[in-house]
DNA sequence: CGGAAATTGTACTATTCAGTTAATTGTGTC
DNA sequence: GACACAATTAACTGAATAGTACAATTTCCG
């Protein structure tokens, strides 16, 4: 069941309410999801989430027990919703060219539309993973886009595309530092260097040099 | 006070102190830097700075105010000294190539060396950029550095030696994309993907890729 | 010297905020 | 309809914390 769909509930009258602990659940993780990521673990406020749910401060407390819990779970959710958006990627049908080029677009865009990911991600490594560390929920989902990476890889090594020697890992770091930094200082680097990287067109040609930058890095050299 | 009280203060010279307005001033920058830098904005506690200063808290908000314009100068300090550390850095005397090979490793390894700066520019980012934004100081720094840039890059691309078509700017965001994600998400990294990218070795494989990657983005297919 | 200005320490306040108390109502199930 | 548990509400508490009042001390400079 989807949040949407909670909110559709009506709230009125006396007989207003049906029990759905998962729906209030899944409310109040969204909502804290968003109030994290807007104002940072420290910045965000618990009365201000409570608010912005459709239940009360009590109801947070009842289901997550303290504000450093909540926002350990928002961070494990929002794992979860991103990670949950990879899966359509299906790259074993293309040439290894074309599948990385198609990864590192994929990638490139799905961080920019998730930027409430990024932000939490950012908040985490400000706090030097300290909740992250404790979750092994999140450290399972991504072995598998390197274990996938790391195929694409090899095909490409054995068809004597991109040149030996690299570790998939390596590329990941080069993919994710690219599509990263484009959402998460997307305000400073604009601040100081004008916004023209920032607009469509703009962003477009930073999709294409992120792009070109990893094929060419992987790419054997004619 | 009683008179054995005074004489046992740990005041330094004999009978008491010097005036020095500039010296506790930058004793007070020097340590909100590194405390915003540690905890953020919301954070980080002024009785904590102020325990770590040799001066008190009275004396940070008889110079700096408030928290949030003591965390604005802070930032601009922090701009201040990392900007002033790449001013020795002459590139006119190199070739191109050797001249971007030179101007990568350097990012790369003096992001790594200043990882407060890092840090509070994620924090900055986190907060929307909204001090950085009142701090017509911090953006003039900038703009000389894409300057530099842009007269190494035609330079390079009169002598055939760099692609055309690219601009200052976009060599910049791919540079300063890496260098800045090698630190700012190192945590998280190390934590999901292992550490072998963030020891001695790992890190000169990284400098290494940093500069493959961004000379194979400008240099011209042969 | 002696007064003005700069500098500092102590102790305080006003507020914000995470977390709690305690009582109540509705729901599903037998 | 009785029982257990899900869900809810509003006021409260105690600790933490940004910011201040004010007196005391020291230096500066005539």
């Amino acid at each position: 069941m989807a949040v949407e769909d909670f909110a559709a509930a009506p709230k009125g009258g006396k007989t207003g309410w049906k029990q759905d602990p998962e729906g209030v659940r899944a409310d109040i993780l969204a909502t804290a999801l968003a109030e994290f990521a807007e104002s940072g673990l420290s910045g965000a406020r618990m009365d201000e989430i409570a608010a912005k749910t459709r239940t009360s401060k009590r109801m947070i407390y009842y289901y997550f027990g303290s504000k450093n819990e909540l926002y350990q779970k928002a961070l494990e959710e929002s794992y979860r919703a991103v990670r949950s958006g990879e899966e359509a990627l299906e790259l074993d049908h293309l040439d290894p060219v074309s599948a990385l080029k198609r990864l590192t677009e994929f990638t490139f865009t799905h961080h920019r539309e998730n930027p409430n990911f990024i932000r939490l991600v950012m908040i985490e490594n400000i706090h030097k993973g300290q909740y992250l560390a404790q979750s092994d929920t999140i450290k399972n989902l991504n072995r598998a886009a390197i274990a996938n990476l790391d195929a694409l890889y090899e095909r490409g090594v054995k068809t004597g595309v991109f040149r030996e020697g690299l570790s998939p890992l390596r590329i990941h770091w080069l993919i994710s530092a690219i599509s990263f930094f484009n959402v998460s200082n997307a305000t400073t680097f604009s601040l100081l260097f004008g916004s023209e990287l920032y607009g469509d067109l703009g962003q477009k040609t930073a999709c294409q040099d992120a792009s070109d930058a990893v094929l060419n890095f992987v790419r054997a050299q004619p």
